[in-house]
DNA sequence: GACCTGCTGCGGTTTG
């Protein structure tokens, strides 16, 4: 049998040789024979860095470079900015070799190029999603001209269009490119995250068994893990007051410093990646780390790295790790999940127990990369000294790290939702953008064109009924024409024509931070800005010297204390199901995991002997003051219905973790109101009691009535476990 | 008690 190099253009080949590569890659193997030998939709999943981009494009552009007709032949499409960048400079000498022109189409990219590539289309475009959407609105001759010949759509990092408005936008935006030509090949690229026939299914919706797999074998790293626990030592635990020397006023005897302690000790010296969870627990641990440095006098080698935090600066952590000459450890939020390549790290630590394996998996992804490097993997988790609520003695941040692990050994991912929250947003949006992209379409011929199928999927009088909405005289967002064409209204217009509606996310407003003509990042607008006042950020502490109202700009310069920012947005990411139940296997379970230190193995221990007492008197409700927990054990979408029917029947309740706080009742007084709670047991009575369903950017323009049957659509499958609930605190209540 | 992502076209100015 050839081998796939054999198969590969001269020119290509010749490209291979110059880079040294003494042999393919077994993905890049597999993906070269299936593109060469057909037209199959592909998916390549496969660890970051594994040579993924070239498998897909070393037989892609071999084919392209061969073909005589104009037109673009490969559209590259990627999740952000910096991904297109990195593969611009991977596969640029190739293309410059074969003669095809690649084009980055970015924002920030140069106008130059795209003026030519709209003149005389030709080669590879490297685009996001939202440039997509720009092109297809304001200068859709161009567009036809440029995809109507595509051959392949490469989708970068598909694993995170799986969910969200995002996803939502790019299925619409790619049935949109096959309808002006020629029906191209999809080829995702995915992380080995969760089952591969779901980002299948979401490459081809209608095709789903015809997708190719190429998956990287085997070669699990060897795993070393340790969960930590670390008890709060005094009152001040989670106070931000700082002294005019730059000390806490507690003097840092929290556990929080501990952490520090330990991170310090033990990171000091290699390159990892510490995900703190939160922009302020990174801003935090960061300061403390480097203060830990300047006390000694050594350099400091722990660097924040957030999405609030400037490009340059993020940039200079992600190139001190790329290029390794200097000990580096980036504190970090999600923004190092993707695929931003900065070499492999020794280790990888997490502060506070995980809340999603999916995010958990792919953050381990980043460490042991090397075939003879174990994964390292610490969990630092934080405990109440002393607890004060009863739910305090389970001791569930350390029980949920257990379950965590648990769930990462036994390879559980949670999976997409099955109905998307953001569906009626995405919608509102591809309504108007389709309608400026064809100058006015039927509504049959809408339904047709984006809504026929998953993952946009819309029941025709479902879409009716929100074509009825925008076109109601407030909204004003579309008319019809006599001939039954819908048009853009008047808000139509205008909200068409900001440039912030090709995203379909919303942003805030934010003070940027500058210091000495060096833009630090942002901060959100609610954050008070006075001359004088007092700023951490980016690790280090600032004084405001200069505000610029209008123009949002702060002056800072370097000071000894400063205070953090606020960055909360105030909702906790939510749990699985899965996860809940495994807490209560945990507590339940009587073994002794390795993989606790000391002190979190006494936690375990205490949380398993308050679940003996607690689950041996039934175990559904427990009661705190005037407080009564009902424990589910299930994950936050479940606990989130069961507080609407709580609030349904007038009680104030929230849901948390594990299950429901109901405030002011004791579980008698609960067990007294069951003839009510049954009688409210139904999902459309229900829905009608839900609040702040208008979430995504464009909700504010769905019909109510619309968003309150997918919300009853999204929960109606959990209504018999919801109906078992009374009986649960029936039998507790006695 | 959370995180992340994106952006046109035009007119003016500056630079090679």
């Amino acid at each position: 049998m050839a081998s796939s190099y054999d198969l590969l253009h001269r020119g290509v080949q010749r490209w291979v040789r110059d880079q040294g590569w003494t042999e393919l890659r077994q993905v890049q193997d597999r993906a070269i024979r299936a593109i060469l030998s057909g037209d199959s939709d592909i998916l390549i999943a496969a660890a970051t860095a594994a040579g993924k981009t070239e498998a897909a494009f070393l037989p892609l552009l071999g084919r392209a470079a061969d073909r005589d007709a104009g037109g673009i032949a490969i559209l590259y499409i990627a999740p952000l900015k910096a991904l297109i960048n990195d593969q611009a400079r991977r596969l640029g000498g190739l293309c410059d070799d074969l003669g095809l022109p690649l084009v980055r189409w970015h924002g920030d990219a140069p106008q130059g190029p795209k003026e030519r590539a709209r003149r005389n289309p030709r080669g590879v475009i490297l685009i996001t999603p939202e440039s997509i959407e720009a092109m297809l609105i304001r200068r859709p001759t161009d567009a036809r001209r440029m995809f109507a010949t595509l051959e392949a759509i490469v989708i970068d990092e598909l694993h995170a269009f799986l969910r969200g408005p995002r996803g939502l936008h790019l299925a619409g935006l790619l049935r949109r490119i096959e309808a002006l030509g020629t029906r191209p090949r999809r080829i995702g690229l995915s992380a080995t995250i969760g089952d591969p026939k779901i980002a299948a299914a979401w490459l081809r919706p209608d095709a789903p068994e015809a997708v190719t797999l190429i998956e990287a074998e085997g070669g699990q790293p060897e795993l070393r893990l340790q969960v930590r626990g670390y008890a709060e030592r005094d009152a001040l635990v989670g106070t931000d007051a700082i002294d005019a020397e730059g000390r806490r006023i507690d003097g840092e005897a929290d556990a929080l410093s501990a952490v520090a302690d330990h991170v310090w000790r033990n990171l000091r010296e290699s390159n990892n990646l510490l995900f703190a969870g939160s922009r302020r627990n990174v801003e935090e641990l960061a300061d403390r780390l480097r203060r830990r440095s300047d006390e000694v006098g050594v350099p400091n080698a722990f660097l924040p790295h957030h999405g609030n935090l400037s490009r340059e600066l993020r940039e200079e952590v992600e190139a001190r790790l790329k290029d390794g000459a200097v000990p580096t450890t980036a504190v970090a939020t999600t923004t190092l999940e993707l695929g931003i390549d900065i070499g492999s790290v020794a280790s990888v630590a997490q502060l506070g127990a995980p809340r999603s394996l999916a995010g958990l998996r792919q953050r381990l992804g980043r460490s042991g990369r090397r075939a003879d490097t174990p994964a390292v993997l610490r969990i630092y988790v934080r405990e109440p000294a002393v607890p004060v609520d009863p739910l305090d003695r389970l001791r569930l941040p350390t029980v949920r790290a257990a379950a965590a692990v648990r769930l990462l050994l036994a390879r559980f991912v949670e999976p997409p939702e099955r109905h998307d929250p953001a569906l009626l947003s995405v919608a509102v949006q591809q309504i108007l953008s389709l309608t400026v992209e064809r100058g006015g379409i039927a509504p049959a011929a809408l339904h047709r064109a984006l809504f026929a199928s998953p993952p946009l999927a819309l029941a025709p009088a479902d879409l009716a009924a929100l074509l009825r909405g925008m076109a109601d005289a407030e909204a004003g967002l579309i008319e019809q024409a006599p001939d039954g064409l819908l048009m853009l209204g008047r808000e139509g217009e205008r909200i068409t024509e900001r440039r912030d509606f090709y995203a379909n996310f919303e942003s805030d407003e934010e003070w940027t931070l500058v210091a000495g003509g060096r833009t630090l990042g942002t901060i959100p607008l609610a954050n008070a800005i006075a001359i004088g006042g007092l700023i951490g950020f980016a690790g280090r502490r600032w004084r405001i010297t200069a505000v610029d109202d209008r123009a949002r700009v702060v002056q800072v310069t370097t000071h000894p204390a400063g205070r953090l920012p606020m960055f909360e947005n105030g909702s906790a990411e939510p749990i699985h199901d899965r996860l809940a139940a495994e807490m209560r296997a945990v507590l339940e379970d009587d073994d002794a995991p390795r993989w606790l230190d000391a002190t979190a193995a006494g936690f375990l221990a205490e949380g398993r002997a308050t679940w003996r007492v607690i689950g041996a008197s039934g175990g559904g409700l427990i009661e705190a003051g005037r407080t009564t927990h009902l424990l589910t054990w299930r994950g936050s979408a479940f606990n989130h219905l069961a507080a609407v029917l709580f609030v349904a029947a007038g009680l104030h309740a929230e849901a948390h973790d594990i299950g429901v706080a109901i405030e002011g009742v004791t579980p008698g007084e609960l067990g007294s109101r069951l003839p009510e709670l049954m009688k409210l047991l139904d999902i459309r009575r229900l829905s009608e009691s839900v609040e702040g369903l208008r979430r995504e950017k464009y909700d504010g323009f769905v019909p109510e009535s619309l968003l309150r049957a997918a919300w009853a659509d999204r929960h109606v499958a959990m209504l018999p476990d919801l109906q078992a609930l009374p009986r649960t605190i029936a039998a507790a209540a006695v």
